[in-house]
DNA sequence: ACCTGAACACCGTTCAAGT
DNA sequence: ACCTGAACACCGTTCAAGT
């Protein structure tokens, strides 16, 4: 054989990292390990070596890989509280595309590194929604933060079912709520015209 | 010997649950294992099944002595506001003082129950900022996976320093004025003087 | 270049045996 | 009652060897 005595072609990265994502849907993190993965794609597991560092990587890789589908919504001129929870839906969306790797890296945040085109949408919607460039960033930090508990708590089934999906949306819909009253309540917000810094 | 060849006395769940928070505390739930967690009582790995049924069974006791010490704000009298705050204080505390193995359970929810107690006062607190009783239930999950995404992200170190701690405690002023915001503008609350509307 | 087998240093856990 | 040693079925990873 030219390539393998298994295989008929070589490794890609592309089938071991989509692989990965089924067996962690299927059966978790924990059920995920190098040599499974390697069965699963019927190859030797140190095969794998050769494509991918280690299990850290992989599970890297495969969290680049989900991020990178995040569809993020386009500045339509729509008010802030509107463009904000259509940030929150789709950053949710994807986070319940693969719960598993989702509450995984929860716990483990060195696996992904955040995009700047997330971070620079986020920062326009706050912008407009007058919140003051000196609390900007502990703004939008502790945003993420709620989001990201919400749906830690939302794909790990810790507060809300996972199968009748309608309890956890209106959880989601309360926590938006939540969040554009408090910004709302906080810095007089303006929609349409550019946002003018105050003092808090 | 009367008990053990290694040791004069017999092992207690006091002394593997205080070492495990030890091992914990020093080296990650990644850096613990049965086997160190032996070793470290100077006793063979077996002996600790006998105490304690399996590792998740021993992750979830540790997980409950350090819930276990959580002091819950009573109730004084005072705003609401300041009932929440004091509450959400008395968590991050908690969170802070084990945090690798509070980064851990956020993605194990499993591993610890919450006590009744906990979600009484945080009833009883929303029930004074005038929340109506058929939203409190998704009001507390929402606002309870808030703080814990923060306290997640602060003890796993995502987004704020864990060494100078003022930065991660302004923002937990922030997340605090944004709840508490949230809950004053959605509902219109009646209890004690009425509320101000800046944080600090 | 890409894959493999054997080997190493770890795991959690079972079970029969010791005192 | 409490502890132990040997053993089993797994891990991730290294390394020298194969084509």
């Amino acid at each position: 054989m030219a390539v393998s005595a298994r295989r008929g072609q070589p490794l890609t990265l592309e089938e071991i990292y989509a692989t990965t994502l089924r067996l962690v849907d299927a059966a978790g993190v924990d059920g995920l390990s190098m040599r499974k993965l390697a069965a699963e794609l019927d190859v030797n597991p140190m095969s794998l070596y050769h494509h991918v560092e280690n299990k850290e990587a992989l599970m890297s890789g495969a969290c680049a890989v989900v991020a990178s589908r995040l569809r993020l919504p386009a500045d339509d001129g729509a008010p802030w509280q509107d463009q904000l929870r259509a940030l929150g839906h789709a950053y949710r969306s994807l986070a319940r595309s693969h719960p598993s790797l989702w509450s995984y890296v929860n716990g483990h945040p060195n696996l992904v590194k955040q995009e700047n085109t997330l971070w620079a949408v986020f920062n326009r919607i706050l912008c407009a929604a007058g919140i003051p460039a000196e609390d900007l960033v502990h703004t939008r930090k502790v945003l993420y933060t709620f989001v990201s508990g919400f749906l830690s708590a939302e794909t790990s089934g810790l507060l809300f079912e996972l199968e009748g999906t309608a309890d956890a949306d209106s959880a989601f819909e309360i926590a938006l709520d939540l969040i554009v009253a408090g910004l709302e309540s906080r810095h007089s917000a303006v929609a349409g015209p550019p946002p003018e810094p105050l003092g808090r």
